[in-house]
RNA sequence: GCCCCGGUGGCGGAAUUGGUAGACGCAACGGACUUAAAAUCCGUCGGCUUUAAAAUGCCAUGCCGGUUCGAUUCCGGCCCGGGGCACCA
């Protein structure tokens, strides 16, 4: 065996055997004993190269896919490519190159990168999202949905870019400009296509019950962004003067989560959008101008959460349901038309939105609600801030006097039997918009008939193939400049028709992906293979994707659930979500507002004499930058590491050992140089321990292997054994229940430790000493399979690592005759005693009564108490 | 404002069901080997007290309190850091 340990040579010979040998190609395989494990890494966007967080989700999955298939589960884990997207576009516009060669490239480039750092994907599975035979089904599902009303056609409000005479999505929106026009940001109101996820809020909501291997964290940000309420819809009748103009027996509905306060109600509050609005707004030029001005703002809602509250009167009323008290109707920015009826009661005295309006426009303050503790019974003007616990109804007519929730079913019963108002659960989640101006995406499949309307390209006319050699110059959807695309038949009549060019939201893409990849040559959408394999075993992404990627998942599992296409209600089982990659951030700043940032690679780091940092200096001049924390790798702040530098440096087993190690998956990881030294420096030491072993000279004894009796160990080499045995129990539960990498490989550093203690110049010494090694070495192989694989072949195996059995510990090796156990008195640690492994409580106690140490503090005292905790500890209470 | 997560040596982190706080690694320091350096190997490594050296003892898991024989772990109240949602009526 060769002494230096050469990752290159180690690592090309285990992929070739890998590739050769189709180990990892997944197999439907429903006899397997041991069942099967989908685990799944998100996929990612093709935007060049690899990034240090792509490394470290794919060694997650790779160390839980390795695991098991090693203890005989049939495994699927693919890789594929979210391929649409705007990056491509603005490639494309800087650089003159179409987006799909500019994508296909990317791919390309990064499947080697994949490659070289021995991931067990399923190639044959691969999928790009930006094939046509991938997307089709996009396509038809999509008018599955239409059929079913799932999805619809709207007017909805949007970003609108007028010099790129294109929709912006919300991020691109900056300081109200468009991000790369600089140009006034304007709402337009456009035709979109909508899927209507809302009708599955309660089942996306309720179902979350379902899924106990999600982190918690995820699941609230779910069930917030679902956004369940429970009030009540409440109907105030127009007056006379209103009902002369709207309508006679109309009503102005609003939703409300504290029908408690409405007596307290003083003014109404509309959005701009709101009929009402409208029907003012055209007689009263300066209260159009106000909703126009309301109208251009921007739709990012934290901007709208901080704007000031501005309101003006429409010269509309509405009557109170009870009391039958004209009430004026304000236009506010503060209201949403897209929540619950775009329209709410103002009641300063209990709401703080309200109560800022109220003050600032002078408008009535009515006390409804008073503390149970009567802090507030008898408040005297002026005003300072709202009341807006829940407490005890007063000045509220009949309905003075009662709690909170019997308030609000009282008022909400009354209202009933008026047929005025009733109660109903309000969501915040909306519909989802999939319409993109864009050229780089899923077509969507219809087509614009002056006659006939909107008519959908009919199942065998698809997929509506993407034309890929458009090169978008920045200005709009070059699909509108194309008339070999958008110039098509009606498929209903025959006449001149137009293609429709927007095309689907890429989260459309990656909704399903995960079923394709179950059966990706199906002649359909999915096949029988969708329900073997599904539900996903292990989903591995960043938290990023907590509520948009993962909640669309669900809802579209559940769409294609009920058109009976697979028989799953959730796609994720457990959900793992893997931390960020931080590394340090150092830069200059030549001139006020300028900063040139320095690759910590080129930086070193000053400590003072308590090791604290006290600054640092580029190592090109020695003069000093300045420190900025810790941040994700990013380019722009020149504080990234390149996998491909990294692993033909090191190689890739002393990447994934890097990442597996030195931190918890979930948690944020530190880049640490010194780190990667370490990780690479334990490989070497592990080679050159299988080396030694196996080229050490002949056993001093004189026993033959055939003679050697395992029963018939010393104490030294029956405690390698149990070391050995009890590090393969504990990485087995790390890596299989817990999903505690840093603690397996700590496990098994330990086990080498002792391994390098261990004297193995006899026979038998020499016999455990090969045993401890072969589990040293199966343990690693999940994180660092290309190093392992060389090492068993060494250690004598001729099947191959990758296809071997996961071993199951020896019970015997783990059996102790005699045991330590801590002695406390009174809770504190007073002595170590030996005891045997089945002592009783007694003898343990008698035992650790013995020692000097523990004498020392129970001596005189009489003793209250002893506690045995088997196989732990005593405590004697005195 | 609401919700969630976290706070342990110089650093990353460990302690799995309430039972030895600081595993493992990094950095640092001392030593061996070497002409030298690198690499490698051996040793020390939370603070304080005592000591020739040790043993022993005391303190210590953000702060204050509680439950318990025993609390990093459970409960209550605070402080700090990070994240999510946010005129959601």
């Amino acid at each position: 065996m060769q002494e230096r340990y050469e990752a290159a040579a180690v690592e090309r010979a285990a992929q070739t055997f890998w590739d050769r040998e189709r180990v990892f190609e997944a197999r439907e395989d429903a006899g397997s004993e041991a069942g099967k494990f989908y685990c799944l890494s998100m996929f990612p966007y093709p935007s060049g190269r690899l990034h240090m967080g792509h490394v470290r989700n794919y060694t997650i999955g790779d160390v839980l896919t390795r695991f098991a298939k090693m203890q005989g589960k049939s495994v699927l884990q693919p890789m594929g490519w979210d391929a649409f997207g705007l990056p491509a576009e603005n490639a494309a516009i800087k650089n003159g190159v179409p987006p799909a060669k500019w994508t296909r490239d990317n791919i390309a480039y990064m499947k080697a990168q994949l490659k070289s750092l021995g991931f067990a994907f399923d190639w044959s599975r691969e999928i790009a999202t930006c094939d046509p035979g991938y997307y089709r089904w996009n396509q038809w599902l999509f008018l599955r949905m239409l059929e079913k009303g799932i999805a619809y056609r709207k007017t909805g409000v949007v970003n609108w870019d007028p010099v790129d005479q294109t929709v912006l999505a919300n991020e691109q929106v900056i300081d109200g400009r468009g991000w790369r026009t600089g140009a006034l940001v304007e709402k337009r109101e456009i035709p979109m296509y909508y899927l209507g996820i809302t009708r599955y809020a309660d089942e996306l909501l309720g179902d979350l019950d379902k899924l106990p291997d999600w982190p918690e964290r995820v699941k609230t940000m779910q069930a917030n962004w679902i956004g369940k309420s429970e009030g009540c819809e409440i109907s105030f009748p127009y007056s006379t003067n209103t009902a002369a103009l709207m309508g006679a027996d109309g009503v102005l509905k609003v939703f409300t989560t504290r029908a408690d306060t409405l007596f307290g109600a003083t003014y109404m509050a509309i959005a701009a959008e709101h009929p009402i609005a409208a029907a003012a707004g055209a007689r009263n030029p300066a209260l159009q101008a106000f909703i126009d001005e309301c109208r251009r703002g921007s739709t990012m809602e934290a901007d709208i959460a901080t704007q000031e509250k501005k309101g003006m009167r429409t010269g509309f009323a509405v009557l109170h349901p009870f009391t039958g008290k004209p009430i004026e109707v304000w236009v506010a920015n503060y209201v949403l038309m897209a929540y619950g009826e775009g329209a709410v009661m103002g009641v300063p005295a209990h709401d703080a939105r309200d109560f800022e309006f109220a003050i600032k426009n002078k408008l009535g303050i009515a006390m409804v609600v008073k503390s149970k503790s009567g802090a507030y019974e008898n408040v005297v003007e002026p005003w300072t801030d709202a009341y807006t616990e829940p407490g005890i109804t007063v000045n509220s007519g009949e309905f003075d006097g009662l709690e909170f929730q019997p308030a609000i079913d009282a008022i909400a019963a009354a209202l009933e039997k008026k047929g005025l108002g009733r109660k109903r659960v309000q969501w915040r989640l909306r519909d989802w918009g999939i319409s993109r101006q864009r050229y780089w995406g899923c077509p969507v499949p219809l087509i614009h008939c002056a006659k006939c309307g909107v008519v959908p390209v009919p199942d065998d006319q698809l997929p509506v193939v993407l034309p890929e050699g458009l090169v978008p110059d920045g200005s709009g959807n070059p699909l509108n400049k194309t008339p070999s695309f958008y110039e098509c038949k009606c498929p209903k009549c025959g006449a001149d028709a137009r293609r429709e060019t927007d095309t689907m939201d890429t989260f459309v893409d990656s909704s399903w992906y995960f079923l394709r990849f179950a059966c990706p040559d199906a002649a359909t959408m999915v096949d029988a293979r969708a329900n073997y394999w599904l539900p996903v075993d292990q989903y591995i992404g960043g938290i990023e994707h907590a509520i948009l990627h993962l909640l669309y998942s669900r809802f579209w599992t559940k769409v294609m659930r009920d058109m009976k296409l697979i028989d799953i209600d959730e796609p994720f089982g457990n959900l793992l979500t893997q931390g960020m990659v931080l590394h340090h951030i150092y830069y200059r700043e030549p001139a006020p507002g300028r900063r040139d940032y320095f690759n910590p690679a080129d930086v070193e780091v000053l400590l003072d004499a308590s090791m604290q940092r006290k600054g640092a200096i580029l190592l090109t001049d020695n003069a000093p930058v300045e420190w900025d924390g810790l941040g994700t790798m990013s380019k722009s702040k020149n504080n990234g590491v390149d996998p491909a530098a990294l692993v033909e440096q090191f190689g890739a087993d002393t990447a994934r050992m890097f990442m597996m190690f030195t931190a918890p998956p979930e948690q944020t990881l530190e880049w640490s140089e010194e780190g990667v030294q370490g990780s690479f420096r334990f490989i070497r030491r592990l080679w050159k321990a299988v080396h030694d072993q196996v080229n050490a000279p002949p056993p001093a004894d004189a026993v033959t292997t055939e003679e050697f009796d395992k029963t018939k160990l010393n104490a030294a080499q029956k405690e390698m054994r149990r070391i050995a045995h009890s590090t393969l129990a504990k990485v087995t539960d790390d890596i299989g229940r817990r999903r505690s990498f840093n603690t397996a490989v700590a496990a098994v550093m330990e086990l080498l430790n002792a391994i390098s203690k261990h004297d193995n110049k006899s026979l038998a010494g020499r016999v455990v000493a090969h045993e401890a090694l072969e589990i040293a070495v199966m343990c690693l192989s999940p994180m660092i399979p290309h190093v392992t694989h060389e090492l068993w072949r060494e250690l004598g195996h001729e099947q191959a690592l990758a296809l071997e059995r996961w071993w199951a510990p020896d019970a015997d090796a783990l059996v102790q005759d005699s045991i330590e156990i801590s002695v406390q008195v009174n809770g504190k640690m007073r002595a170590r005693v030996g005891i045997a492994a089945d002592a009783t409580q007694d003898e343990a106690v008698a035992v650790a009564l013995a020692d000097a140490n523990v004498q020392k503090f129970v001596e005189g005292k009489p003793i209250r108490k002893a506690i045995y905790v088997p196989g732990k500890l005593v405590n004697i209470v005195v």
